[in-house]
DNA sequence: ATTATCTATAGATCTATAGATAATGC
DNA sequence: ATTATCTATAGATCTATAGATAATGC
């Protein structure tokens, strides 16, 4: 009880890591304010001494969980790809989303993909935070792709993102099944190799490896 | 009071009725049996002559709403293009689909788009609805596509639908901005043009349609 | 006589607040 | 002395149930 060495600006850090997985897992609204504080091994009374309204700690979260998911693909984008003299991993980036590993693990996954249906619903201050985020994935992804596709990199950019973000929603949709395996699989595939986008980047045997149904 | 001459079947198909369109706007949880019944100018205590629980009226609305939209779907593709002697109007529809006016119309629109964030939160029932409406979309989607692809046409669908549900759903998230009509617009030239899927069908004029933002 | 709808309420849950408790820092 | 956390509770809201009311059909 009272002042433990977790300080103030601890617990507050620790509320809002474990909002944002909880959110990306059962939705913004998905969980209480009181199971969060028992997540955390605190009593619900005590959130006001951290925030003015839960309002407050979904911004926050929200803000952590969005950055977090840019900061990962810019890292799969273009650290994977170091030292062997290209300058992106489009393909590694693909493999890593779209995969049965991201679809069961939303509380650790994409932001944008696990909240995205909730933001229609919120205010447009949420909102702006997604077209933020958004904003900037569409540069990372845009600057990944291949220089020989820079004139309208942005557009394909659109393109791909929007095929990402509806393939993983749509194999979430539907439940573990054949169904939810093959929508992953299909359109990792088509995106990987649809345009000869990535063919200099990854052996044809590596983009077709097999996925166990 | 009493007996109204709505009968029980009309006051339930009403109910049903307004619960899809509530659902789809607001989420499945976005909205109170309570107000759901004021909607319709009754009294919350009703609502059990109808229903023997809220889980079955999510089932039945959603099932309504899912069915709509595969109906809404194959008119568009099919039902647009009688008289010139092609089959189908892929174009018609996917311009149908990624608009501001669908964006905008989330209690009319695609069930799929609106809810599909909502299914992995839900139970497997819900996620099985979901996974049955969706493979008769793909198959519509696939029987749509110009016939000399026929021999990947279900890979294409699948790629396809992923990315009209992300554009859709990306645009909605992102609130009404230029990068909404931006998603909307550039998604719907792109799948349109792509791979002279439909170069016979539309003139490339009406395909670059200006958007006014 | 039947039964769709209404009134009233139980029980659970949620956000938010008020005041008590006790561990830390000065 | 300060203040993070706890205990207790107010007030709102939600699903579900019980019994009353009144319009329809036989």
């Amino acid at each position: 009880m009272g002042y433990s060495k977790a300080s103030k600006a601890n617990t507050h850090a620790r509320l809002v890591e474990a909002a944002a997985a909880r959110f990306k897992e059962r939705g913004i609204d998905g969980i209480s304010l009181a199971d969060l504080m028992k997540e955390l091994k605190l009593t619900h009374g005590g959130f006001y001494r951290h925030f003015d309204s839960r309002d407050e700690l979904v911004a926050e979260a929200l803000a952590l969980a969005l950055a977090r998911s840019g900061e990962t693909m810019r890292e799969r984008l273009f650290d994977g790809a170091k030292g062997d003299g290209t300058q992106s991993d489009l393909a590694g980036f693909i493999d890593f989303y779209l995969n049965e590993a991201h679809r069961d693990g939303r509380a650790g996954g994409c932001a944008v993909a696990a909240l995205a249906g909730d933001a229609p619903r919120k205010s447009v201050q949420v909102q702006a935070q997604f077209r933020e985020q958004i904003e900037r994935n569409i540069a990372a992804l845009s600057e990944a792709l291949p220089p020989n596709t820079a004139a309208d990199s942005r557009e394909q950019a659109l393109v791909m993102l929007s095929t990402l973000y509806g393939a993983l929603t749509m194999a979430r949709a539907v439940g573990d099944s054949p169904l939810s395996r093959e929508v992953l699989r299909t359109v990792r595939k088509r995106l990987t190799d649809a345009g000869g986008l990535n063919k200099k980047r990854r052996p044809r045997k590596k983009e077709l490896a097999p996925i166990r149904d």
